[in-house]
DNA sequence: AAAAATTCCGTTAACGTTAACGGAAAATAC
DNA sequence: GTATTTTCCGTTAACGTTAACGGAATTTTT
């Protein structure tokens, strides 16, 4: 009863050989309709499940997963290390991993590493999808090859990949506009985006605005307004006067940015009157958390997101087992008070 | 070079028989000190592992693991929750789960089911802690026996779990005091902890409400008090009057019972002075934080607690990983605003 | 000195799955 | 009618590890 059903135990009560089983579990044909039937029958009823440890030995395939994430700050550096950690988590199971990193400023370095990873004719892949068009043709690529992939940090409309793992950007957005309105009456309220052109690529950042835009709409009904300031880039910050007045303000920074803002903070001293919040556990912000200036960090765990793809895709290949659509990172909040458990 | 290296290999370099080889690998003895070292030698050379999928193969082993984890309320029926997804996971890869769940409000009876808990002689045991001594001794068996076992809730001291695996809880503390004061001057502090006699019993609680007083402590260096109410039980809540007069409170519940409060404060509809944070999102606590009672659901996630305590085991046991010897389960803030992530 | 015990090591048969190989029986072609 | 495919299935040798078994060589006992 508690004993595994094996293949050998469906093959005598199927009246056929072993071989025979084999073929119908992996349709590989030239089994007659019947038996193939019976054959199906049988293992259901017998709840088989094949043995894991008999199939990976005998295959003891190397199963390669290409990853194609950005690489140059931070955040991208501990999705290596995620990475880099699962991939020696799953090693001497029979996963390898060969990463094509590439530069968030420079599509064509996408497309290089996409072309490259996939020329490796890899089992499976972990893409951080930049640019639309180049990513829908490899993924159609993908597709047809029966090649499973999964997607981290932002997800692509109109793909079928075998899991999402990411932040859930929309609600960190809603927790951070909570967060700034706390105990505010909507008098006392000026709040503030503050995010460079580039950002309005990056769908992550987009999600964060808007979970932020949606909770104020919500909360106060069209009552407070929202001031966005969509910067050219870091020099346009120094024209920016936020604190010349003594007005209490609110500065929602949904980019790796916040820090700059926190600068000009400590330069003006105007602190009291002002909630700061950012995202990204970078040593600059770590810097101004510690200092007061930024009230609180939202951390997307960009190590456990590079982990999380390598498992999935283990899970998948070599388990069998079935993997969640989209699995979203919890979201961490740093604050003055526990920011030394994250250093 | 990229090939796996096996024992066969290892032989046929130290010119003995793979017979041999395992006896050293498994110290079984019966080897002479020089070939001893020699083969040990060889192998640490050529990066050997063992092939886990042969080897269990080999063994094809199945691996008992009993919990003894309360149930009753949602919270350990979540931890249930998880034992059993996990138990689902890895059942076909040799892991066995059997449940013995005792009575948060009796001792005997987790007396009673640690007893028969290792009466089923585990390969590894699942340990929510009640009581110090019986827990002492029943783990001084296990360590005897070589047994391993994970703590899931809380710890316990001068044991030696595998690992632990739990809430911060003087760290939820400590983001519960952080928020309750968050935008509020000193003056309009009124700091108030509300709590059961019978939490005293419980350390999670009590690390809770260490946390929260030492935020308040460090951020205001004692120019901030705070109330303790340590309340007979839900009866005595009654008497307790908060919210009669207009004066703005802050409430920290550490245990699960929040919506206690709530309830009272819906009675007063004194809400706008009032903040209040608590623990567990139960149906309870729910519904007060969807009406805007309950400000912060702190979620310490015990389905991934109770998940991570059998994987924990999984991975020692069969996969013979390193694993973490303490295991924080990040901290959910649920809001009005993202409750319904969370049903 | 032979007999007995001990030390040390090689051989071998599993564990369950996979897939190549070959071959009998049936169907089709000449 | 025989010759040639096609259909369908059984047999078998791995994959790497484990541990029981047996046996040669050496040491100890009588």
């Amino acid at each position: 009863m508690r004993k595994k059903v094996t293949i050998k135990d469906i093959a005598e009560s199927a009246g056929v050989s072993i071989g025979t089983v084999d073929r119908v579990l992996h349709n590989r044909g030239e089994v007659s309709k019947k038996t193939q039937e019976l054959v199906l029958r049988i293992a259901k009823e017998k709840h088989y499940s094949t043995n894991i440890f008999a199939r990976n030995l005998k295959l003891s395939k190397e199963y390669l997963i290409t990853a194609v994430v950005p690489s140059g700050n931070q955040y991208w550096e501990l999705q290596h290390t995620g990475l880099q950690d699962a991939a020696e988590e799953y090693k001497n199971q029979g996963i390898r991993l060969t990463t094509y990193p590439y530069n968030i400023y420079d599509e064509t370095t996408f497309v290089e590493q996409l072309h490259k990873a996939m020329a490796d004719k890899p089992d499976g892949m972990v893409i951080a999808p930049f640019s639309k068009e180049p990513t829908r043709k490899v993924v159609n690529d993908l597709e047809e090859e029966g090649i499973p992939y999964v997607f981290i940090d932002s997800t692509m409309a109109d793909t079928n990949p075998l899991s999402f793992i990411g932040q859930d950007s929309y609600q960190s957005g809603f927790l951070a506009a909570k967060l700034l309105c706390y105990g505010l009456q909507p008098s006392q309220m000026d709040l503030r985006v503050v995010y460079q052109k580039s950002d309005i690529h990056n769908k992550a950042i987009l999600d964060r605005i808007e979970g932020f835009i949606q909770y104020v709409n919500e909360e106060f009904e069209g009552a407070v307004k929202i001031a966005r300031y969509e910067i050219e880039n870091i020099k346009s910050l120094k024209k920016l006067d936020f604190f010349t007045d003594e007005q209490a303000i609110q500065l929602f920074v949904p980019n790796t940015k916040a820090y700059l803002l926190a600068e000009k903070l400590s330069e003006k001293r105007a602190k009291k009157q002002v909630r700061l919040i950012g995202y990204d556990l970078t040593p600059q912000n770590s810097e101004y958390v510690a200092l007061g200036l930024i009230d609180f960090i939202i951390h997307p765990k960009p190590a456990l997101q590079g982990f999380t793809g390598i498992e999935t895709l283990y899970k998948h290949l070599i388990l069998k087992q079935k993997v969640a659509l989209e699995q979203f990172m919890p979201l961490e909040i740093i604050t003055q008070e526990n920011l030394r458990y994250y250093q």
